[in-house]
DNA sequence: ATGGTAGCCGCGCTA
């Protein structure tokens, strides 16, 4: 059976983390990988190494904060868009949508909203109320859809090491958790929780306080594929080892397989 | 509630 291989993976500088993509890239050959918080300009990604790893690459970058790139093997990637239509650009660069081997792959990095009481908060409210039109638009165009990226929130309590803990607080706030439900409720199914219904398993741990030895983290990298996608959905597992390696990215690569 | 760590053209900000 033909597949295609799609991964996402925040690593936090692509300055620092360029080697860790690399052999990861060797190891796991993907066809796509979607990275977040690239921290660098988009003049700066490191165009000959990544094609060196038999990659292309779309990239929207940003000095200091935040960017976002595309990976990829086809030879095919059009209809590019980098901002949300209809309102003012947005000096933060987080989103990247592409149509690569027939799937239309929306790579987000969703804002973190630092507290609930802090004007980030609201902003990441904003933006996700946008991303949500967005999305409307996009399913209506592409039956094929994989939205793909941080959404800095974790969906369910089986998500989060301690939820009593984190209930309120953002990452897992109310408001935050309907706003996810409301993406998935315009017709996507979250890959990961779909291929394995009772698996407590994370994608982030916080660098403070030992939390990835002590396995204190969160699932807030998350893999979204339209129902007819889904379908196709094979597998979708959480790579763990990278965060493991010295030093790494505090986000671990997500992984998911589709037929084609 | 605080503070712990990491990255950035740092000297505080963001996560």
């Amino acid at each position: 059976m033909k597949r295609i291989k799609i991964a996402t993976w925040n690593i936090n500088s692509l300055r620092v983390r360029l080697p860790h993509v690399l052999q990861w890239l060797r190891s796991e050959q993907p066809d796509v990988l979607a990275l977040q918080e690239l921290k660098l300009p988009t003049e700066d990604f490191p165009l000959a190494a990544i094609a060196e790893a038999g990659y292309q690459a779309i990239v929207n970058g940003q000095k200091t904060y935040n960017g976002v790139a595309l990976l990829y093997r086809q030879t095919v990637s059009d209809d590019t868009v980098m901002d949300f239509p209809g309102i003012a650009l947005d000096p933060q660069r987080r989103m990247l949508a592409s149509t690569i081997g027939g799937i239309r792959i929306i790579n987000v990095y969703v804002p973190n909203g630092e507290a609930v009481t802090s004007d980030k908060y609201q902003y990441k409210l904003a933006w996700l109320k946008q991303l949500t039109h967005f999305l409307r638009e996009e399913l209506s165009q592409y039956p094929n859809l994989l939205i793909l990226g941080d959404f800095n929130i974790a969906p369910e309590e089986i998500d989060v090491y301690d939820p009593a803990a984190w209930e309120g607080h953002v990452l897992f706030s109310p408001p935050e958790r309907t706003a996810l439900r409301n993406i998935l409720a315009l017709g996507l199914s979250d890959c990961f929780r779909a291929k394995n219904a009772t698996t407590q398993a994370f994608s982030w741990w916080d660098y403070r306080l030992n939390a990835f030895k002590r396995n204190m983290g969160l699932r807030i990298d998350l893999m979204l594929a339209s129902h007819h996608l889904s379908n196709r959905c094979l597998t979708c597992v959480i790579d763990q080892n990278p965060r493991g390696w010295e030093r790494p990215s505090d986000h671990a690569p997500v992984i998911a397989e589709f037929s084609t």
